[in-house]
This record gives C-alpha cells, sequence and structure tokens, in this order.
DNA sequence: CTACGGATTTTCT
DNA sequence: GAAAATCCGTAGT
C-alpha cells in the first residue's frame, strides 16, 4: 500500500479523478490502527456551471471555502444537518471541483470501522454478511466508519508532515479495478439540467450506494 | 418489502 | 421559511 503524495494526481479535473480514485483506498490511521477501505462509488462536482455543485456561481460561503483551495485536500461537510460526505478537491486552483466518495469496502481494520457504525451489536435478524455490505455504501455512512467529520476538513491529503493520519494509497490491484459503469448523480433534484449528467462512477459488481434503483433491482432479482 | 417521516445545521438551489 | 450531494426506524402491506 503506496499513499499518494503527489499533488498531481489530484490536480486532475473532476470527471478523469473520479473515476481514477475507483479501486485505490481511503485510510484514517487511528490510535495505530490503519482504518482502509476500497473506493468503489464515485461523483464529481464541477465548478460555476454545475448547478449542482457547492461551488457554483462561485459564490465562497464559510461550508464550501475549501473548495476554492488547491487541490488534494478533504472537504468535508454536512448534508440534512446530520451526516458528514468526505470529498477530495481537485483541477487546478481556481476551477474548485470535487469528488465526492460515495462508497466503499472494508480492507482493513473491520472491527473498528462497523464499531463506527454502530453495527458490532449482537447479530440481529439481518445476518453479518448484509450488515458487511452496509458497512459504507453511502457518503454518509462512509464518513462515519472511518470516523471523519469536521476536525478533517481542510486536511492536505498529500502532505505526511503535517497530516499523517488521512490519505488516499494504491496497491497492484489498483492498477486494474475493473470494468467501470457510469451513471447519474444521486440526491440533486434541484439541479436543473445538471440532475441528468452521468457523473457517477463505480465498479462493475462492487458495493455501491443504496439508491432507488439498487431497491428495485433487488425487489426485481427476488420475483 | 414498501412508504413514510424524523433528525438537525447551513444556505438560499 | 424551505430545502438540502442522507440514513434509519416504524408501520402498513
Amino acid at each position: 500500500m503506496h499513499r499518494i503524495t503527489d499533488r498531481a494526481f489530484f490536480a486532475q479535473d473532476a470527471l478523469t479523478l473520479a473515476r481514477a480514485l475507483l479501486g485505490k483506498y481511503i485510510v484514517h490511521e487511528v490510535d495505530g490502527e490503519a482504518l482502509t477501505l476500497r473506493i468503489t462509488e464515485t461523483e464529481a462536482y464541477l465548478g460555476v456551471t454545475d448547478k449542482a455543485s457547492h461551488s457554483r456561481g462561485g459564490r465562497i460561503t464559510a461550508r464550501n471555502r475549501i473548495m476554492f483551495g488547491p487541490p488534494g485536500f478533504a472537504y468535508l461537510f454536512l448534508v440534512y444537518g446530520l451526516h458528514w460526505c468526505f470529498n477530495i478537491t481537485c483541477n487546478r486552483e481556481g476551477q474548485h471541483e470535487a469528488v465526492l466518495i460515495r462508497a466503499g469496502e472494508s480492507v482493513a481494520g473491520t472491527a473498528t470501522l462497523l464499531k463506527n457504525r454502530g453495527l458490532d451489536g449482537p447479530a440481529g435478524r439481518s445476518g453479518k454478511s448484509r450488515k458487511l455490505s452496509a458497512l459504507a455504501d453511502g457518503p454518509g455512512k462512509l464518513a462515519m466508519a472511518l470516523g471523519l467529520g469536521k476536525d478533517h476538513n481542510g486536511l492536505d491529503l498529500t502532505d505526511e508532515a503535517l497530516n499523517p493520519t488521512l490519505y488516499i494509497a494504491w496497491d497492484e490491484a489498483s492498477l486494474n479495478p475493473g470494468p467501470i459503469i457510469e451513471d447519474e448523480r444521486i440526491g440533486i433534484d434541484y439541479a436543473a439540467e445538471y440532475r441528468t449528467k452521468p457523473w457517477r462512477f463505480y465498479l462493475e459488481g462492487r458495493v455501491v450506494s443504496l439508491t432507488k434503483e439498487k431497491r428495485l433491482q433487488r425487489k426485481q432479482r427476488h420475483v
């Protein structure tokens, strides 16, 4: 597992980086343990013209200011007043683009990841396998599993000295992650003509966020 | 299995 | 005041 410290990797445009992040890893080291998720689903948010992006119109607020800085920084924001979402700033500074990490699969630190999600209790009706698939199948769940929140907003993912505990990494398996599917983004009904842009990317056959479509597919499978 | 609503902070879509 | 880059529990099929 190799940490990505080259800012040029994050300086790519959001659509390119969203694809490039699939199969790579988010690592959060807590108390000497490397909580690690394989990234399986991402979404690209572009700059001033993207009506779904927090940086639309070029207006800077207390929430979105990290999007207006350099690439390779963690952008954490609160949705619906409850859930934190982990994003990575990208492209050249001044483009204010970012990639949202929507889903991931546990690679290391599974017990702690489950605990952070409150899934470490006695096994209920839903079996252990179902719990694992629900560990990080959505942006809010993913941030909660890794223990990410307000304190991590603005961390430089490339800086090993200032930020030794939160970063993106790759290994041999990352070089060929498998087929990538592109689809519409989720939860942005307000974004007019940008609502249906195919700017969500995921790895075929791996964990993806729970959407209406996925629930529908599950239903059809049972018929 | 589906439908619905509640939680709760930031922005103005 | 309303809606938001969401998740979960409950109630009704």
